[in-house]
DNA sequence: CTGAAAGCGCTTACAG
DNA sequence: CTGAAAGCGCTTACAG
């Protein structure tokens, strides 16, 4: 810029207004300067001192829990990501992914993506709970809004009622008269445990989403006058199609269900292939239902919990611009609805 | 940080060591300075300063052509996002999303997202000919990768042999003995088209990985003593399964096909399902042949060329961390190979 | 083992 | 309409 200054005989502010501020120079002596300036291959302003200057990056963080690759895989996460690049790109606002594994070395001090990733906020996705990445951007006094998670500070947040939603999906089984029901749920605890759960690590749950919606399941249950505490609820541990392949299939090992709860829509989804591929029809032999009501759920025609993904995305990148730009944390939550299709009916229907 | 080193009553740049080089100072003096640092609360080197020191970012900036919301739609994207990540997360790197929108006003000189975002380079993926993003990072001289788009400056580059590998594909359902065959591409041109598409425009196309496919199915039908200039193809006009499913079903309404040669998986699933809903067997009434091997290709039991997306991710990003290095450029052409399953066969099958 | 000083590239309030 | 100067937060070569 110096340079660009020198050759053109000007000072280095009037630089910078060329770039900048086109207003506070005449067109020609601009002209000029943008002539000289690509001749000498400047391109215009670094961005690393202009934001150093302004304070000001251009660029929002997502923080999620698992690894990156996994992220581009989940459907769910997928649909959230649709609408935070959406009101992204109309603010002009690149997105960094930061991969925030619980257990990272990164995560300390001084080193590390978090600290490293340039950006104005975080949007902290479905953290579990006492995670240190919230921790350690709370103490660099950075905005951040939590899509999801717990939210123990009263920090900015938008989510959805997931115990309530959860609550109505089991009461409409329940409604239904099933009573042989079994439970999927996708990871409570990142441990790599998966399996059968017990109701200990139930409650103990880090995953904010799946403890409430196992809450809303049981209190279906106990207001139907059912012991919660003998239904099996089977944890895939995971999030992938395999994982969840492997859960549903244990779930019905364990003996004869008329209906399965499914935690997320991927999990309904391998519960009807694992039915299918057994010889179970859906909805005559076993019902199935699920929660999010990803893209691919209509055409499977599953019942299931709609909650606005896309949305939940742009009302939190929106939320964490306004909170950047100074206003007050807020708290939205986002309507949900059952959408009953045709993976639910009475059992004994076949 | 001033203040830090204030109330410690030692220099500024002990503060920095204590955070960044433990082995300069002695440990008792670093964790008291830690401790300082901490009661009032200076949580570590802020980045940018940092940044502007030592000119590293840590950062990765991804170019995709479309809009953000896209990109986590489409498959193919998503495989090479998950190879990108995978070795963004080992080197400690995070991953800056820039959409790139063709006529975009965010690409000129100053303003916007391409030179916000902070980045120590760029992967460039599928970029149209001419777009001027590239241009732009070029002129910046930062260091950029080329993924699948036209490279006619020499840059680092990682793809495939899309031509020939096309040819195989058009090759293969023409030794079948196939001669009534449509073809099927997602976008030539970005210029919101969809439909016929005119040899003219096929040798036009923008998109360097469609131009190089069509060129390898003529390759193949020439080869065959078949006139290409006869065959009909229909371009989707975008990436959308709304998009494919109406293409398919243009293509279906030309006429009596035998088989289908797809530009992409994603265009040849949307002709499997529009081929089902119209009550044609595959392969017993259409044969079906995509390109890419997605993850959904083996359950459809797609005939297809399988591209190692993943890999391709992974080593794009590599290419890009040794060439921010210093390694010289490299071009990296990743193998093809044809998957023969079962929606090919021979026509009047069934 | 520690400190003083320069400088990374920019923007902006202020003076002319 | 233009210019001189300060300072954003850091790191590092150098001197002590």
């Amino acid at each position: 810029m110096r340079d660009v200054a020198r050759a053109a005989g000007v000072s280095q502010a009037a630089i910078s207004y060329a770039f900048s501020r086109p207003e506070k120079l005449s067109a020609p002596q601009r002209e000029r300067i943008l002539q000289i300036a690509d001749e000498l291959g400047y391109a215009g302003p670094h961005s690393v001192g202009r934001t150093l200057r302004t304070g000001q990056v251009g660029a929002l963080g997502l923080m999620v829990t698992d690894s990156l690759p996994y992220a581009f895989d989940d459907p769910a996460t997928a649909a959230l990501l649709r609408g935070i690049a959406e009101v992204g790109e109309v603010s002009e606002t690149a997105l960094t992914l930061l991969p925030c594994p619980l257990e990272s070395e990164r995560l300390t001090r001084n080193s590390g993506v978090l600290l490293r990733g340039l950006v104005d906020g975080f949007l902290a996705y479905a953290l579990p709970e006492g995670h240190p990445a919230v921790e350690t951007v709370l103490r660099r006094r950075l905005p951040v809004v939590v899509i999801d998670g717990p939210n123990p500070g009263g920090l900015p947040w938008v989510g959805i009622e997931d115990r309530e939603a959860a609550r109505s999906a089991a009461a409409h089984l329940l409604a239904l008269g099933h009573r042989s029901v079994g439970v999927l749920v996708d990871r409570l605890v990142p441990d790599g445990c998966s399996g059968p759960v017990a109701p200990a690590r139930q409650r103990a749950a880090r995953d904010r989403v799946m403890r409430e919606r196992l809450a809303g399941y049981a209190a279906a249950f106990r207001a139907a006058g059912l012991p919660w505490e003998e239904v099996t609820v089977i944890e895939a541990g995971g999030f992938h199609e395999a994982a969840s392949l492997a859960a549903a299939g244990a779930l019905l090992e364990t003996g004869p269900l008329t209906a399965v709860l499914a935690g997320t829509d991927v999990l309904a989804l391998a519960a009807m292939r694992t039915a299918g591929s057994r010889g179970l029809r859906v909805p005559e032999d076993l019902s199935v239902i699920g929660f999010d009501d990803l893209p691919g759920a209509a055409g499977a025609q599953l019942t299931t919990v709609r909650q606005p993904l896309v949305e939940k995305g742009r009302r939190a990148t929106q939320l964490l611009l306004d909170v950047i730009a100074g206003a007050e944390p807020e708290e939205i939550l986002l309507p949900t609805e059952l959408v009953v299709r045709a993976t639910t009916a009475r059992p004994g229907h076949g």
